[in-house]
DNA sequence: GCAGGACTTGCAGTCTCTGCAAAAACTGCA
DNA sequence: TGCAGTTTTTGCAGAGACTGCAAGTCCTGC
């Protein structure tokens, strides 16, 4: 029974992930603006209305999803530190905890195609989703100012941090993307410019 | 003559405000979703048409257009610092440019609005357009890079430093939303923070 | 008062996205 | 195999965002 859920939601990851192939090629060769629904869900086989059973815009199609994980799992990730841990080592943490969570590995074969869609088309990157990025950063911003028994309203420190984790992820993605170095690496490097102070 | 241009443009940007006011009020009454732009032109006195002589979108009648500050005005703000300048200092003068330039004092009147609204539906957050913002940590990370005389793709340092500028500034923006503080006092002590390390 | 330009508008049309309910496919199980 | 329950897919109708175009209106300087 719980294996009969777990394929079914391997199937749809799958179909997913195919939808946005074809996507990802159709953008390459017209321009993602010239790409309608219609298109691509005939060049994938299905309908169009099945098309949004699968992703919420036509965007999401061409988007590069670094939300594998949910706000709650990187929270509750954050809760399971101990408490008297220094914030910025809980953080270095969470932040390679999501790295993994993230793993680029399974879009192995769309990566490269992905990239290219994104360096011929850099205005993608402003419509991808990071909404929930913000939300993320705020409700993790609280957690740490909770620890340190202060108003998050009123002390910088936390949202400071947390924001600068992210950013920290986001560097060491840029550098995974062109370089040799592994993400942990990165991020454990980025970590260490943190503390250290830049 | 030159001055007639001038007028024009000054009567176009107070429409603009006076439109995105009325679509404040409206999505703070309805919320942002359930306003249709066929709502905003009537109660602005305008046709649908026309609203979108003034704006791109729908959403970029809530925006709060962070962008008062051009790329290129942001990098040469960079590029006017001396070379031998430790980065992290240029950065914060940067960035102190980017608050100045970014004053939301002439917005004074719509502002309370605009922050109940994003308070309310933050959500907008992620509808803004930050691909620009994108764009500008790249070209700074390259100026930065370039300074250091490294390869920006293999040095972490840059991108590190100018994302966490930029978390920097919305952090302290954060704070002066709510506090006392002024912008300027809380990012000269974000970067303090930096500085020193996490 | 008039010529030229800027601003506004209506219109027609394309496209995204949604809810709903019917049809089809798939599942475990007897 | 065949049935019953559950998902998945789909068509349809419709709201709403957005655009190009061409005609209309307003405004400015002269």
């Amino acid at each position: 029974m719980g294996g009969s859920e777990e394929r079914l939601e391997r199937r749809r990851v799958a179909k997913r992930t195919a939808i946005r192939a074809v996507a990802v090629r159709l953008a390459l060769e017209h321009g993602p603006d010239a790409v309608t629904v219609e298109m691509i869900s005939t060049a994938a086989d299905i309908s169009p209305r099945t098309f949004f059973n699968y992703f919420r815009a036509k965007d999401d199609a061409f988007s590069i999803e670094p939300h594998q994980w949910t706000r709650e799992e990187i929270l509750a990730e954050l809760r399971a530190r101990p408490a008297d841990e220094p914030p910025a080592e809980s953080m270095r943490v969470v932040v390679q905890a999501m790295a993994v969570a993230a793993d680029f590995a399974h879009l192995a074969a769309e990566w490269e195609l992905l990239q290219e869609l994104y360096a011929r088309h850099p205005e993608l990157f402003s419509r991808m989703r990071f909404g929930e990025v913000d939300a993320t950063i705020a409700a993790l911003s609280a957690e740490i100012a909770a620890r340190r028994g202060t108003d998050p309203a009123r002390d910088l420190y936390p949202g400071m941090l947390v924001g600068a984790s992210f950013a920290a992820l986001q560097a060491a993605e840029n550098q995974a993307r062109h370089g040799e170095r592994s993400l942990g690496e990165l991020i454990d490097e980025a970590f260490d410019l943190l503390v250290q102070g830049l």
